[in-house]
DNA sequence: ATCAATGCAAATAATTTGCAAAAAG
DNA sequence: CTTTTTGCAAATTATTTGCATTGAT
């Protein structure tokens, strides 16, 4: 599940923490553990229950104090999909310009990053006027081979669903 | 304020209800024209208020109970921005397509369109096995002008701010 | 020692819902 | 008339906050 950005982003987390003066304490670890244990999208209350389960010390205050600091710092990324509470994406620190495909079929979510799209954006916002800082692209798509042949092996390759648990 | 599309979009939901044997009341008319009259993105709370302003009698419960049809009827669409609550565009009826620059020099929300990247997406998901259905691309940048001249004269042209009112 | 960080429980705020009364078809 | 829709107020749910205490440095 780790990737090679993985533990680079965890020392980054440290530094981060020691150079704005904050502490390094155990829930603060144990959520960062957590976090980047997973490739998944996770909500603030799925965090607050895996954290625990490393250090039962971790308060959901504290889940929801950290969470903020993981995202100031580019760690992490907050994912606006359903709505009806907020999802945290860990693959940014990885890949930050990736992009999502969310599967009406199957409701799972899938990543893909794209120069060419980057490239366009680029250029297309230097026409307007504007230099691009980040961008968020989610596409809903159809399953063309569960149309085809009824079925979807593609669920083993995925990266996070969208209702995990 | 009122695009060509406009008055088409308001008969379109009119026959949606009608179509799901669903009733014309005078709230959710007073809705249906506070929505299109403006091409602002708005909050339900907004919504409430202006709405109220052609009919006293519109309730909050009724405002939420409106949106969903509106949304689902494809008349508009939520865009999950800051995320404290949730924003809609009643500019999906004329422009299903159109993207969003968030400029993060003054919090205006610019929208544009592209057949170019529309194009890309097509391609790229034909590629990956999915057909595109909707999608949703977001920019942040910053404004070239305001840091060149100190200024951004923009903001006369703007559809729409993040945070209204 | 110092001062930031924690857990807890109470507070917010957006959205949803139950229900009896009103009104559309 | 029948069934949907409404307003109201109470309920839900994610997130935030105040405060006394704990613990990292």
């Amino acid at each position: 599940m780790a990737t090679p950005g993985r533990n680079a982003a965890k020392k980054k987390f440290v530094d981060f923490l020691q150079g704005q003066k904050l502490r390094i304490t155990p829930q603060r670890r144990a959520i960062l553990e957590t976090v980047f244990s997973t490739a998944q999208h996770f909500t603030a209350v799925q965090l607050l229950k895996w954290s625990r389960r490393r250090d039962k010390s971790v308060s959901r205050a504290t889940v929801y104090r950290t969470l903020p600091l993981l995202t100031g710092s580019g760690l992490l990324r907050e994912m606006d999909f359903g709505r009806d509470c907020v999802y945290y994406d860990p693959n940014y620190a990885d890949r930050p310009n990736h992009n999502h495909i969310i599967c009406l079929d199957c409701d799972m979510i899938f990543e893909f990053e794209s120069e060419q799209i980057n490239q366009v954006e680029v250029k297309l916002c230097q026409k307007l006027g504007f230099s691009v800082k980040t961008h968020r692209l989610q596409i809903t798509a159809h399953c063309d081979q569960l149309k085809k042949t009824g079925v979807c092996n593609r669920k083993k390759e995925t990266s996070g669903k969208l209702k995990p648990d």
